[in-house]
DNA sequence: CAGTGTGTTCAATTTGTATTGAATTGTGAA
DNA sequence: TTCACAATTCAATACAAATTGAACACACTG
């Protein structure tokens, strides 16, 4: 009985430029910072060291993904607007490549997360107000001054956004 | 064999206020927007909703958590300055109240967490150049510039962070 | 001291999130 | 149509983070 050696799978991040492998890591440290999966940062990663488009299937052989992750990444990248699509002609792929804007960047993270979230949390504090203003809700004392400063917060943060808009001249 | 009715635990939570969980569920929400475990923000939670001192106890039993998640919830949002602790003569247990000023959280926010999240980027962009200006690295075309590019960036987010303290009056 | 009432620590467990890859859908070409 | 290729979906799995609770450390008290 003779042992088969395991197939030399070749580990696919290896045949990454150390350079590119030092930017793909920086950008998955950022994207921990704002919780995205790695996943994400090293596809953002790639295409902003590269400089080039790539297709989804140049990502799973060069980062050694699935992929469904390569996949989902950039549905979600695509998705605040971190990285372009383009089209060859006579070429079905999708080809895609990294936005590398800080103003454009951060236009689609403030958009599309930050507006969004400080809607939802403008609509629960309506619902919280309404709460407390039942007798019946067991309000602590002093709550509903508490709450008023929460709106208050919620106003100032509203405010901030088009100032650093105007600063970053987005 | 008679069957013993298992003890009627009453879930900690039924204890809460409709008002209370209301707060409580705002904060969790918020602190899942910047990745905080669903447990420091109901501890934020209950402090902001009472207004006042409660004991590490009090939120064991009322919050119906452990007493570690307690412990070390309080310790982080002591580490960002989002509880204060204070003592009563005679009593060896610690109370903790809710920092509920707007600048001083963000205060604790901006030094404690971005400052030392940016200095992070800022050496690793120093090592990314270094890699880069090897040319053994495999740096592709153009990279250096983008990684320029990314310094431009951090430099400009430096100069936001004061702008945005004076106008919340830091 | 021993005893009691505190808060903390940390290994084990539970819970939550990301990733995989086979099945599926969509689409253009022949 | 059917084929061939590309991208997406999603249930299963692997991985990571939060929570628990019992053991511990500390410090005041009698």
């Amino acid at each position: 009985m003779s042992i088969v050696a395991p197939a030399e799978r070749p580990n696919a991040q290896t045949r990454l430029a150390p350079a590119e492998r030092e930017v793909i890591e920086f950008f998955v440290n950022l994207g921990r910072y704002v919780s995205l999966p790695r996943s994400v940062g090293e596809i953002y990663g790639i295409l902003f060291a590269r400089g080039e488009k790539l297709t989804l299937d140049d990502l799973v052989t060069q980062l050694g993904m699935s992929k469904g992750s390569a996949s989902q990444g950039l549905r979600m990248l695509r998705g605040v607007g971190a990285v372009r699509i383009s089209h060859l002609p006579g070429d079905r792929k999708d080809y895609y490549e990294a936005e590398a804007e800080l103003p454009h960047l951060l236009r689609g993270f403030l958009r599309d997360q930050l507006a969004s979230k400080l809607d939802h949390a403008d609509r629960r504090l309506d619902r919280l107000r309404t709460v407390i203003d039942d007798p019946s809700s067991g309000a602590p004392d002093g709550l509903s001054e508490r709450v008023e400063l929460l709106r208050s917060w919620q106003n100032k943060i509203r405010r901030i956004v088009p100032l650093v808009s105007t600063f970053l001249k987005i």
